[in-house]
DNA sequence: AAGGGCACCAACCGCTGTGAT
DNA sequence: GATCACAGCGGTTGGTGCCCT
């Protein structure tokens, strides 16, 4: 326990000292607040502490929550003897301290989680994490601002955008399903998510037919914005646009395949003629100007097959009228 | 080896919601 | 209904450590 809570409060970094004043001033009113709650919490003559946990107070904050329970936490500061605000001490316990936390990278199911769920909720990260034994919102909301909203970036456009939106539930989510299920057939301790996933791509009982048939809905409304279905052999579908199109796993896969494994976005991203190709059919599919695209559409690799898949990355496309599964789908189905 | 850049993430802040008085 | 205290949420910051040049 010792070496872990050195480890814990060894790692990571933080401010110390006062923060810089923020950019909208405090009023009066809040500036007495705050004193007031330092007062209340150490006495006028002591000074809150701020900035990392030392082991000593995670070990007595662990000792007093072990002995009294959690809540009221301002009281539980006072009481437990920490020199911190409630506040600073419930987010010490929910986000690090707390047994059932869940620290790691995330796995490739609650990756799936998280976009699935956060193109419904959106910034709800703590209504999300609720759907994620062990993680937590702060968790959550980092591992999007700093692997999602990058990748956002790198493509240049928001992260709420309807591209965006597309490149994530067309490649990155069927990626991440697939992965999500190759590693549950080699692990025996399976999320119900997980075994799910599995049944669908192997067609067991829902007849699949061995396809990967997944399509990711669109927001709060649960209506398909667009559709794709992914295929370890080739396979049609209908687009919004009523054509047919046929949209081989292996072929974007390839394109977009890690070269050794690790993060996934970092795997995708590594491909930059699959993000161009992205961008390319995202501007053909808004009717840019083939003069504009940063290289021959005729070269792209995909292309052959693609000519409905790009219809899917227009926004406001009409919902699909044949079978369609999301994660809820699959999740009632367990 | 040095140092600059960047990703990660713990911890902060302001604000809002809720229940008690 | 008004006020207060507290809990909780989402946004933001900045130190640490890794990676690349």
């Amino acid at each position: 326990m010792e070496m872990v809570l050195q480890q814990r409060a060894a790692g990571g970094g933080c401010r110390l000292g006062p923060r810089p004043a923020a950019s909208t001033a405090p009023s009066a009113k809040q500036e007495q607040e705050q004193e007031e709650v330092k007062e209340a919490a150490a006495g006028p003559d002591a000074e809150l502490r701020r900035g990392p946990w030392t082991v000593d107070e995670d070990l007595t904050l662990i000792n007093y929550i072990a002995e009294h329970g959690e809540g009221r936490w301002n009281a539980l500061a006072r009481a437990a003897g920490l020199n911190r605000t409630g506040k600073s001490c419930r987010l010490r316990w929910l986000n690090y301290l707390r047994p059932d936390v869940k620290r790691g990278d995330f796995t490739a199911d609650e990756q799936l989680l998280i976009l699935d769920l956060h193109s419904r909720w959106g910034n709800r990260w703590s209504k999300i994490a609720s759907h994620l034994p062990g993680r937590t919102d702060n968790e959550i909301k980092n591992y999007w601002r700093t692997r999602v909203q990058k990748h956002a970036k790198q493509l240049n456009c928001d992260v709420n955008s309807a591209r965006f939106k597309d490149a994530m539930r067309f490649l990155w989510m069927p990626r991440l399903a697939e992965r999500a299920a190759a590693a549950q057939s080699s692990s025996s301790s399976a999320a119900p998510a997980a075994s799910l996933r599995q049944q669908a791509i192997s067609g067991d009982g829902h007849g699949l037919g061995g396809s990967a048939l997944m399509t990711m809905t669109n927001g709060a409304d649960r209506s398909p914005s667009s559709v794709v279905t992914t295929t370890s052999s080739p396979c049609s579908s209908r687009t919004s646009s009523g054509s047919t199109a046929t949209v081989n796993n292996d072929d974007y896969y390839k394109a977009a395949a890690p070269a050794g494994g690790g993060d996934d976005w970092a795997a995708i991203q590594r491909d930059q003629e699959f993000w161009s190709t992205a961008s390319n059919l995202q501007q053909l599919a808004a009717g840019g100007d083939d003069q504009q695209l940063l290289f021959p559409l005729a070269d792209l690799p995909m292309m052959q097959d693609l000519s409905g898949w790009v219809q899917g990355f227009s926004e406001g496309a009409a919902p699909e009228t044949h079978q369609l599964w999301s994660l809820d789908d699959i999740w009632r189905m367990h």
